[in-house]
DNA sequence: CGCTACTTTGGTGACTCCGT
DNA sequence: ACGGAGTCACCAAAGTAGCG
């Protein structure tokens, strides 16, 4: 093509503009679904939703490009698009996609893809439609952060990704005395779900983390409890006997740092002289990003260890 | 093989429309 | 009001077909 006109489309006049909420299948151009098509649908697939911008970090150099392959994955059925809500002043929001039933036979079809517990082939992964905006946005905070890990190692000599997980077969439960040693201790079982779990390996170490995180959404009490149960997990050994890990770490990502220090002073409680104290590790959200994946393993993490006030690295 | 012309594919900028 | 996103026009590199 050298003046701008596509043989099949004769430029008959102002086209009316197609519909961004509602598939026009009339007269849709057929679709040669290219390599990295189907390495964008099995990514969506993995991440559960992802935004344009997201895609594009993954795929693509231009965000007009990706806007156009995601559109036409669009109209062929392979993707659903929602769109944020629109808040006053803001304008519009990156479109958010996810897997469409008929993508995930596609990959089905192709020998599908397999969750990180080698069991469930995609088409499960196809996005519940009635999830709240709050699951959103923690879904799309998620991704930021495994995003930002991915592409910083991609970047970085001598970081590679092991592995991340984020379904069930990291769903654990701890049982341990609790009690503070005023009122009798009494056998508490705690359920772990992090939101992540992933795996790196730097030169010859190999370090493990779980991700929790934090819309501020959750109480002191829930926190405190939850950190108890990782510090229990620790305490108890049951990372050697269910994962085959010798160490790991605590990420916490929250919103702000006012509500950062009041956490790591929460997650300060729960040690009782027995070490872990560099189990929870701590950042905020604007700490790091995808426009610049290499922040992610810079100085951005607070420790809650006593007495301890610099910025660490997760490679440190 | 080497040259030319054309096609295909992917990238950019400007403009305009869209939906809340 | 606002910024994302669809359309249009254009550019450039790579691929390919035709020809001497």
């Amino acid at each position: 093509m050298t003046n701008g006109q596509t043989p099949t489309q004769p430029p008959t006049g102002k086209q009316k503009r197609r519909s961004r909420h509602k598939r026009d299948t009339t007269n849709l151009p057929p679709l040669e679904l290219t390599e990295r098509d189907v390495a964008i649908l099995q990514s969506v697939g993995q991440f559960q939703l992802l935004s344009s911008k997201q895609i594009q970090l993954l795929f693509f150099r231009s965000l007009h490009k990706t806007r156009k392959r995601l559109f036409r994955l669009w109209e062929h059925g392979l993707l659903e698009r929602r769109f944020p809500p629109v808040h006053l002043g803001e304008g519009t929001r990156p479109v958010i996609y996810t897997l469409a039933p008929k993508g995930a036979r596609l990959l089905g079809s192709q020998g599908g893809l397999i969750d990180e517990a080698g069991e469930r082939a995609i088409p499960k992964a196809t996005f519940n439609r009635k999830a709240s905006p709050l699951f959103y946005e923690h879904t799309i905070r998620r991704n930021d952060f495994q995003l930002a890990l991915t592409l910083a190692c991609r970047q970085a000599p001598n970081v590679e990704v092991l592995f991340w997980r984020q379904d069930r077969s990291i769903k654990d439960a701890v049982t341990f005395l609790n009690g503070n040693g005023k009122t009798p201790a009494i056998l508490r079982k705690v359920p772990l779900f992090a939101d992540g779990f992933f795996g790196l390996e730097v030169k010859d170490r190999k370090l493990y983390f779980f991700v929790e995180i934090d819309r501020g959404t959750t109480d002191n009490k829930r926190f405190l409890t939850k950190m108890k149960g990782y510090y229990h997990l620790w305490l108890q050994r049951r990372h050697v006997k269910r994962y085959g890990i010798e160490n790991f770490r605590v990420l916490v990502v929250t919103t702000s740092k006012a509500r950062m220090e009041n956490l790591i002073q929460t997650a300060k409680k729960v040690r009782q002289g027995n070490g872990g104290s560099g189990l929870f590790w701590f950042t905020t959200f604007d700490r790091y990003s995808t426009d610049i994946p290499l922040s992610i393993l810079g100085h951005i993490w607070k420790r809650a260890s006593a007495g301890n006030g610099d910025d660490h690295s997760i490679l440190d």
